[in-house]
DNA sequence: TTGTATGCGTTATCAG
DNA sequence: CTGATAACGCATACAA
């Protein structure tokens, strides 16, 4: 564990010499260049970069806040934002908080204690509902909604929304259950909106019996889509929330004989990488991952270095692709 | 951004106090103590803790090194990782390679220049064939194989392969295909070495022609699976060495009008969430992800604290789970 | 272009 | 139990 000392005395030079060869190496004449970096050879030398972030008061580190890293539409996000950090020579700290508040601010600590540099929040949520997000954090959000404040980067998830249902009622759907996320879930909101809108506009009555709460898990699908199939009148079309839930919907209408998408539609959200290969593939909203994640490091950086981007929002297209798992109503 | 100064003059103490008041209450006076926090609380005092990694030259973070975080298998260790280095007091410093020697090199040395105090690899690899790992980095090894040196957590891959392929002679098949990962990934050899010795065991010699090379991408097994499907003298049973080909396998099979279980089965391995809930779910291996990542790193720590794990095998059980993805083979 | 000297915030040693 | 002070490794202002 050899120090900067030891390469300045092997070298036959100062310390702010060899400082000054690895960090400005312009600033020092060839033979000293020349010097240092045999000496760094001998010796073995490899900066401490703790002792360097200390002293620049930056610790080169943000924090990525998920709630699931076993989601894949959110893992896609962290390795984009993985890899553009790792191109700005940034570390990425990986801050798996199963939506437990205590976890969150552990590491949001982290920020506070200079062992991050700021925080990428990957949750619909607004950061300063659930609990305090000091407001002199470097914070932006990814895969938001229309109510988060503070710099962030989202696609249109209301319209978004509505273009899965008017597709679906543009085929002749007009009985179009849903399955959501939970009530207060940002993304139930403003993906909701974007179904009312969408009946309103077909002048088709709301009927509350056709929306059932799943929690975004591939179970809660699975468990909304039984009360579907106890209906007597069941829907033609079901629009879920995300793909995890559309698959699991899925998988009960199967089990009940219901074949998709000839006896009922099912669309989903997000285009996780099953989703083209699950049986119907789904029809979904691709949403932007990679350069969503590539955006939210992008603004970090910009805020870290002290750019004010008070209220920025992105907000990125995202696009309605079509597959198998939707057609026509069946005609009785 | 007031320091430890700030907290001494505000108590009228001294710095010593402040520190000892932090790290080891029981060496301070209860009047200090109390001296000590309400000047914490009215100066905003949050210790800098790069000064103390610094200081104490331990950075109290490990870089997880991961091929590709958007695998579910691998998120699914990471998770658990991560959950016991935040229980530890550890930050998880995420290492996305993408299989690149070179991003691998940038995140080793980030602890060889203190950043991260040990590395856990999450690579069949042996961690010293590739790239040079140097000795005195703290490394474990987590879904390894047979042939991985070092510290190491792993299941038994022949063992597991061998219950597969056992399982599918039991139910009468003899012409198994393989679809497996690229020839020279350990996970592959020590596979394949099951399906040799289970077809040794039954009597089956065994037919090259009957092994398809994928990459373990669902792309690469809906692609092997064509070359089975071409065969004039198809196999009954096709061994897939993970999920992601399996399900890509049987979507092959199903657009060529191949039904499986009924005319192929087909198996995979690693167990994702979505081997449950794809069509028809799938017949696996269990890996114990969860365990594997906690013990991963438990033994990190160790080697951390100094303790010395040189060549410490920790080969955990894998269950066989029978799905409906495989059945008696058709009598033709 | 180079060297000297100082300080970053903390912990630890050593006296008191 | 407490306080003064010396490190830790590096970057930089200032002087040469």
């Amino acid at each position: 564990m050899s120090n900067i000392r030891d390469v300045a005395r092997e070298a036959g030079v100062s310390v702010a010499t060899v400082s000054r060869a690895l960090s400005d190496p312009d600033k020092v004449s060839q033979t000293s260049l020349n010097k240092v970096h045999s000496a760094i050879d001998k010796v073995g030398y490899r900066p401490n970069m703790l002792a360097r972030s200390f002293r620049s008061a930056k610790s080169y580190a943000v924090v990525v806040l998920v709630p699931d890293i076993t989601n894949p539409f959110f893992s896609q996000v962290i390795r984009s934002i993985e890899d553009r950090a790792q191109q700005k020579g940034y570390a990425v700290l990986l801050g798996d908080t199963r939506g437990v508040p205590e976890r969150e601010k552990e590491y949001i600590r982290r920020v506070e204690t200079r062992l991050a540099d700021g925080v990428i929040q990957l949750r619909p949520d607004d950061p300063n509902r659930r609990f305090e997000m000091p407001a002199d954090i470097a914070c932006v959000n990814v895969c938001g909604c229309e109510s988060t404040s503070g710099p962030r980067v989202r696609i249109d998830n209301r319209g978004s929304a509505r273009s899965v249902v008017d597709y679906l009622i543009s085929l002749g759907h007009r009985r179009i259950g849903v399955i959501s996320g939970l009530k207060d879930n940002p993304h139930t909101v403003d993906r909701l909106a974007g179904y009312l809108e969408s009946l309103e506009a077909a002048g088709i009555e709301f009927d509350k019996s056709l929306v059932a709460e799943g929690d975004f898990t591939t179970w809660s699908g699975l468990n909304s889509a039984k009360q579907f199939c106890a209906m007597p009148d069941k829907p033609t079309a079901i629009f879920c929330m995300n793909d995890e839930m559309a698959i699991g919907a899925i998988q009960t209408l199967k089990q009940h004989g219901i074949r998709v998408p000839e006896d009922i539609s099912v669309t989903g959200f997000d285009d996780i990488s099953y989703a083209r290969y699950c049986d119907p593939s789904l029809t979904t909203v691709t949403q932007p991952a990679e350069e969503m994640g590539k955006l939210a490091m992008d603004m970090l950086l910009r805020l870290i270095e002290g750019e004010d981007l008070a209220q920025e929002e992105n907000v990125l297209p995202a696009e309605f692709v079509i597959r198998k798992s939707t057609a026509i109503p069946r005609k009785d």
